[in-house]
DNA sequence: CTGTTAGCGCGTTCAC
DNA sequence: GTGAACGCGCTAACAG
């Protein structure tokens, strides 16, 4: 990887190195016009392109933004990436991607990797898991998140805060009302439908997952209703397809035959919508139709699933938003005059979006 | 940024710089068991983190990968991402990630910036454009590619070479089959139906949907069936759904109602999955439902697509290996002692699979 | 096996 | 306005 340096430029130039810099690099002393574009000329004859690490390392800073998430594949995190990219782009930095499964421990070693990066700031998206399991590997990201910190590196986080970590300078918090939204759901639901519900969770000790389990049964409490039962299971497609499978049969059985009117039908929600998409295709598959056997509500409003049929009720997030926010928080102060308290935690708002897979069958 | 520094480090442990260096970093010489352990211990009492960038400075390397794709929250370019993802990891790099929407000079701009960042390698995901307004800036990427590579950086390409790249050291391009899979879409498409067919293409121009258009027509040339008429849209779900509303007013029109037998179906092919799902909104929009009305195949067997009913026909293709394959292409070589020349070129294969979307109804 | 020296490429004080 | 020096943090060639 060798390439034109500066010095080559210079000399070329026949200018000295620091007068090249200051050509080719916005410096506040303005040289010549005429040896400026003698310069110019001799940087991009020789294509001369400035080494960013040597850059970063005068400047220390680097102009990079660590971006953390379970798995980009999954349409969530992607969404959210693309609002990363977009606002770091507008910040003029360069995104770093990292993949963690979600595991505190992989995530620890992601902050590391961003700190020896030097990256200016980090964003990390995805549910945080409170398991006793991951109690150290937890602690471990609550340190190293913190000493980067300390270095004078910025963090955003979406949805919770990292478990155990400190209220440092820099760190910011996109709250999403996961909590808020679910209970709405749940009223909503409840308001148009009389019969059982069943919630279809992540392990126990997803943050985000607790949330919105937490909130719909706290919605289905402020309706009059009987808590749900709630089925756990992984966090995506795979998990909620079992689940599925489980809960068709418990269909099949009580309901005696599909179709019947007296039966009850189930009212499902699933976490997300991944999972709920992962459920549907379950009972399908037994032979059952939704919303004619079972109702069914996910959580996210993903893009690329807004096509599918039935219609999944769910709720909105502006997911690629969230992204953006997480990013200018870690940015430079954005250009609002107006309160811009360092602390200040940006928070989105969500949308209760009820389609056909939750519609009363006449 | 400021963070312990290496000296810092020799210091506690009272040795000096390059001893430290030693022993944090796998180096040839082994220092003493004893003084390995007095450095290990002062480096994270401190929370040494080294610094990647002086490291990349001085070995003129940086343990980065480029990643440029069209949109990361594409499905398409998700997948690719996991894949690549997952081979930076093997590799023990780090991904760095730009999008470009497609146009060059954006593509040229993040050779550019990877180039700065002295990106090890560059791996280039998404279809290129020979549009004669890309034309200029088709060159300028292709030069700036040309100098990356001349200058040690290692790039792959995935689906096409770059337009007009000249074949340097170190540029790799994975194969993706799209005209050969096309054409065997096709033919078993032919082999199960003898009414019309219509093509969704992308702009005139992309390589990868003209490639698929013209196997396509090959193969429905081969199956002894008159040429395609051909819909030209944007790349995406909103070009599918535009063309899809086309096809419909046609439908309904030509067939005076549906479900009329005597009415020759048509048989669409969209040039990939995410089209293929906009035209099939937008036909059922329109009241019209897929196989009855009109069948409908697409390509690339989109994972999150997999659910929609009816199921999709399409083209399978081996996404996120394709982006593991180009990753590993500019990696090291790999371990196998087989015939490993540098211009080999990997390729990949597809499969045609037929789903319910494109059946014969009775 | 360890310490010393010399850069890697660039930004940034300083003098001129 | 311009150039010469120094330092960013680290590794690689040498001495010892």
């Amino acid at each position: 990887m060798a390439a034109s340096t500066l010095t080559e430029v210079a000399r070329l130039a026949g200018v000295s190195p620091a007068t090249a810099s200051r050509v080719l690099n916005g410096s506040a002393r303005k040289p010549g016009k005429d040896i400026a574009d003698r310069v110019r000329q001799a940087a991009d004859s020789l294509g001369y392109i400035p080494n960013a690490q040597a850059q970063g390392l005068a400047k220390s800073s680097s102009g990079l933004i660590g971006l953390i998430v379970h798995d980009i594949a999954d349409p969530y995190f992607a969404a959210i990436a693309r609002g990363v990219q977009a606002a770091a782009r507008e910040q003029r930095k360069m995104v770093l991607l990292a993949t963690t499964g979600g595991a505190p421990g992989e995530e620890r070693e992601a902050v590391a990797a961003f700190a020896a990066r030097r990256a200016d700031s980090i964003v990390i998206a995805g549910s945080r898991s409170c398991r006793t399991e991951d109690q150290d590997d937890n602690a471990e990201l609550a340190a190293e998140l913190d000493r980067y910190c300390r270095n004078g590196g910025r963090v955003a986080v979406v949805g919770h805060p990292v478990v155990g970590a400190t209220a440092a300078e820099g760190y910011h918090v996109v709250a999403v009302p996961n909590q808020e939204l679910a209970g709405a759901l749940a009223g909503e639901l409840a308001a148009g439908w009389d019969g059982d519900f069943v919630i279809i969770g992540g392990p126990e000790g997803l943050l985000t997952s607790d949330d919105r389990v937490r909130g719909f049964q706290e919605g289905l409490a402020r309706a009059g209703r009987a808590p749900a039962e709630i089925l756990r299971t992984a966090f995506n497609r795979a998990g909620g397809y079992e689940a599925g499978l489980t809960l068709a049969a418990r269909i099949k059985a009580g309901g005696k035959g599909t179709g019947d009117a007296a039966a009850p039908r189930l009212c499902i929600f699933a976490v997300n919508d991944v999972m709920a998409i992962g459920a549907s295709a379950a009972l399908r598959a037994e032979g059952l139709r939704i919303p004619r056997d079972a109702t069914i509500a996910g959580f996210d409003d993903i893009e690329t699933l807004r096509d599918f049929r039935p219609a999944l009720s769910t709720v909105r997030l502006p997911l690629e938003e969230i992204g953006r926010l997480a990013t200018q928080a870690t940015g430079p102060a954005t250009g609002s005059s107006d309160a811009d308290a360092d602390g200040e935690q940006p928070t989105v708002s969500g949308e209760v979006t009820l389609r056909r897979s939750t519609e009363a069958v006449a």
